[in-house]
DNA sequence: AATGCGGGGTA
DNA sequence: TACCCAGCATT
């Protein structure tokens, strides 16, 4: 494997490195929580989620003390949230098992909730130094182009065919550059070696490059295509009580969308009414007999694997209701309008929310 | 070895 | 619309 791109990759990151707030720190804690933020996420998503994260938790210590609830409300809307529930089981772990202190290779990292061999290769390398590794998209979008590899990287032994790629390469960067090297692989891909239209002209290592030197650099990498998403049409209801609140329940952890808030519903069944679906499910989630008055609004949303229309209808308990009893969530609660902006809810619900707080507020 | 897991950006 | 993103855990 020809390793002569490395120098000219270093040079080229030691002049044109972005200005990212991870990289102005050597705290392992701030270090390991942007690669949990930037796992399938982009770096201008994460930017404000992660100084915002900070000034509510700057030690792992702090993070370790926190509530779930508080921690999801701070994630919400950056997806992924087992993400976030690892994220604080792993802290939790550090303070009690670790003394407070991140193990310093990558080996040890690998043990602590959330983090695999990238993310592990990650903080290694970018933290403590080590010369370990790192394969994300955007380094085998840099590899497959850099060598002209032409197999199908969703297959297994492509991955692994990569990752020995990455192993041999690592061998070859300069004593102690080792995250650097990482780091300026991914930058590349980022923002020259892009999916589409790659910049080519601007790289600093086209001379290298072999897929462009086969004018092949927009067909790499190669991927078998994705199976079209299903489309669900699911209920959910806004319950209102006497008081003006709306009954919202907490998902379980195991869930999709695990440990957010919603508004109780759940997925139409086969030849039912939209009005018998959230009947049923309020029944069986929670126990109670609703009458299902108007529709309030739908909403669109598409998730990684489905699609679905929301349809929000306005509730009320029935007379002779038993009183909600968690059947098939972690808890319960009635708020009112705008305490719902307490509470960490899907992308969905929130703009449902949006919707009533924006009522609210007219109504003022 | 395959599948489930969010939400926003981009062409 | 379809693809992509500093992947991981579970089964």
């Amino acid at each position: 494997m020809n390793d002569d791109f490395i120098t000219p990759l270093l040079a080229w990151f030691s002049q044109e490195a972005a200005d990212l707030p991870w990289r102005n720190t050597r705290d392992p804690y701030r270090i390991w929580l942007s690669e949990i933020m930037l796992q399938q996420t982009q770096v201008s998503t994460v930017i404000p989620y992660y100084e915002r994260f900070l000034e509510t938790y700057p030690t792992v210590h702090d993070l370790a003390a926190a509530s779930q609830d508080e921690l999801l409300k701070q994630w919400e809307g950056l997806g992924y949230y087992s993400r976030a529930r690892n994220l604080h089981t792993a802290a939790k772990q550090i303070v009690s098992e670790y003394n407070g202190q991140l193990p310093t290779n990558a080996d040890e990292l690998q043990h602590l909730k959330g983090i695999g061999r990238y993310t592990a290769g990650a903080i290694a390398s970018i933290a403590f130094g080590e010369a370990v590794p790192v394969l994300d998209g955007n380094v085998i979008r840099v590899f497959t182009r850099l060598f002209d590899i032409a197999d199908d990287v969703r297959q297994q032994t492509t991955q692994k065919r990569l990752w020995q790629i990455a192993e041999e390469l690592i061998k070859a960067v300069p004593e102690g550059r080792a995250g650097d090297y990482n780091q300026a692989l991914m930058e590349l891909g980022r923002t020259i070696c892009k999916p589409q239209n790659p910049l080519c002209e601007r790289c600093p290592i086209a001379e290298h490059c072999l897929a462009l030197k086969n004018n092949v650099q927009n067909e790499r990498p190669i991927k078998t295509k994705k199976p079209p998403t299903p489309h669900y049409d699911v209920t959910c209801g806004l319950i209102w009580n006497e008081d003006g609140q709306l009954l919202i329940t907490k998902r379980r952890d195991d869930a999709l969308l695990g440990g957010l808030w919603e508004f109780p519903g759940g997925k139409i069944e086969e030849g039912e009414t939209l009005e018998a679906c959230l009947a049923r499910e309020l029944r069986e989630e929670l126990g109670i007999k609703v009458e299902v008055g108007t529709l309030y609004m739908r909403v669109k949303h598409a998730y990684t694997h489905f699609k679905i229309t929301l349809h929000a209808f306005n509730c009320h308990l029935m007379a002779n209701s038993p009183p909600p009893s968690c059947h098939d969530c972690q808890a319960f609660q009635w708020v009112s309008v705008s305490e719902l902006s307490d509470y960490a809810f899907s992308r969905a619900d929130r703009y449902i929310i949006e919707d009533l707080q924006n009522r609210q507020y007219r109504l003022l």
